[in-house]
DNA sequence: AATAGGCATGTAACCGCTTACATACAGGTC
DNA sequence: GACCTGTATGTAAGCGGTTACATGCCTATT
């Protein structure tokens, strides 16, 4: 069923048939109405690839996450998914990974896609060594087409971000655990993102204020978010009285460290999972 | 950049490209490695919409569940993203919500993408009266691509189906929370979903099985998963001394309301939560 | 040497659509 | 009546691939 076999049942040419399906304004009332009903009842659709082929837009839109199964970045793509499918976009979901590498390769598959635009939720390195890399794929696809960052960090005209107010709030989450009288804050964090950046700025900028020594072995950066947090933390030996996670994942695990040692939550230790979508605040239960 | 500018360059014909592109074996090594050094240099790749059109496969498979925000999907999409991704696929998703109708219309969507197969997730609608609506899609569907339900209950030959073991592990934490004395036992749920049904299912049996009353009135249908969990228990003075539910949202939920009641957890009251990608178990924490 | 067969390659039709341009026909103007 | 204008519709040329079929050449067979 092709645009050819309309427009003979309908008694007029492809042409019409196509600025019918198209909305153009130089089809008689008459004709239109007929194509329609016709395309109706012979249940007809447009080729999207015959489309895409001849136009130049697709109605498709990328998503690239850094991995759907972090609640934050589902919530995200089920959230754009929703509002593009109304405005009947389909929408082509990567999961890159969290390796620049991994990255650049699925934003090449994405615009092999010829896709409208592309949406990166969350991802760019901020200031670490590879970023320059990272960034440079974005900057060329945001060449082509219109790219969004959502918490992102590329700076470039063309390119359109919009961010969270993640430091404010990991600012006000550790102020209240200095407020109730913590003093060795450990600062856990599974990746280098963007949003996770923001969190420690927050985190650090609330010991700085709140008088508390910096020290830089309480950063933690456990890669792999399979990582066993309380296996970790038991070898490692710290003392601390209480923790920052970004993850509520990795909170999780702190919390059974914290059990192992049978140290009371929150009499005896604080901890805090701040996963932008829901807080596990462990210190104010 | 297309593949007659590739052809012209390398000094073969299109066909050629064309051959060496889809690894057909009647090309000399001679001429692979020279076309196949031209299409690097010049970083060529086909355009998926002209294959799309002439050739009879996409490289795109559709995945559509009702809800990627939910862990459970979250985590199912992601998984089959990989994969898909290291053989080449691309994913296009549609998260379709619960309804039925929501369902079709996204089907059809996605039938319109001309995908090379469709995969659902969990969502089909088992025993309830607008099933036959919306097993008709699926079913359709599968006469024209392969069709791939995970956790659904689609009954047909072209239809490939995978199941969870939610009934048995949901029978097993239900007889786990009556062996330690729960009495009064609730079941809550937000879908009517297949895998919340082999839940159902699971918990039904463990209560028959250890001599318990069954009261309708103990199975809750809550459909929206925003729906407040603690006012609802709140409002309808519920007595209960365990509590399964199928979502770990849910469970959270019944924690704060134990909270609110001054219940202690799990002295005064049993809560499970069984998300199908990890337990919130609070009756043995 | 004539012929057949196999292999590498080229030619051209087709996939289903969009759109610039051509055409036809109506009414309005002088 | 000749001419212009505007509107509705048709024609045909792409878009960038795939692939059946045609061609040409080289080697093996008799």
């Amino acid at each position: 069923m092709n645009i050819y076999d309309i427009a003979k049942e309908a008694g007029v040419s492809i042409a019409t048939v196509s600025r019918v399906i198209n909305g153009s304004r130089k089809v008689s009332e008459r004709t239109r109405a007929k194509v329609l009903a016709i395309m109706k009842e012979t249940d007809y659709t447009p080729n999207i690839f015959a489309r895409g082929l001849s136009g130049d837009f697709t109605n498709t839109v990328g998503i690239l996450v850094p991995d759907v199964s972090n609640m934050y970045m589902s919530r995200a793509v089920s959230f754009l998914e929703n509002r593009l499918h109304v405005k009947g976009y389909n929408v082509v979901l990567s999961c890159s990974g969290y390796d620049a590498d991994g990255k650049e390769q699925h934003i090449r598959m994405l615009l092999d896609e010829r896709i409208d635009a592309m949406v990166l939720v969350g991802s760019t390195y901020a200031g670490s060594g590879t970023s320059s890399h990272n960034t440079d794929s974005i900057m060329a696809a945001a060449e082509k087409l219109p790219v969004f960052l959502i918490n992102g960090d590329v700076d470039a005209d063309n390119i359109y971000c919009t961010y969270s107010n993640d430091e404010a709030v990991s600012y006000e989450l550790t102020k209240k655990m200095i407020d109730s009288g913590c003093r060795q804050l450990l600062f856990i964090t599974d990746s280098e993102s963007y949003s996770a950046n923001q969190k420690k700025a927050g985190f650090t900028k609330a010991l700085r204020d709140g008088g508390i020594s910096i020290r830089d072995e309480f950063f933690l950066h456990l890669p792999n978010s399979i990582v066993d947090v309380k296996g970790y933390l038991s070898m490692h030996n710290f003392e601390f009285d209480g923790c920052f996670a970004t993850e509520d994942a990795m909170a999780i695990g702190v919390l059974k460290y914290a059990a192992s040692r049978r140290l009371k939550v929150p009499e005896d230790i604080s901890i805090v999972g701040y996963n932008n979508t829901e807080f596990c605040v462990a210190s104010t239960p």
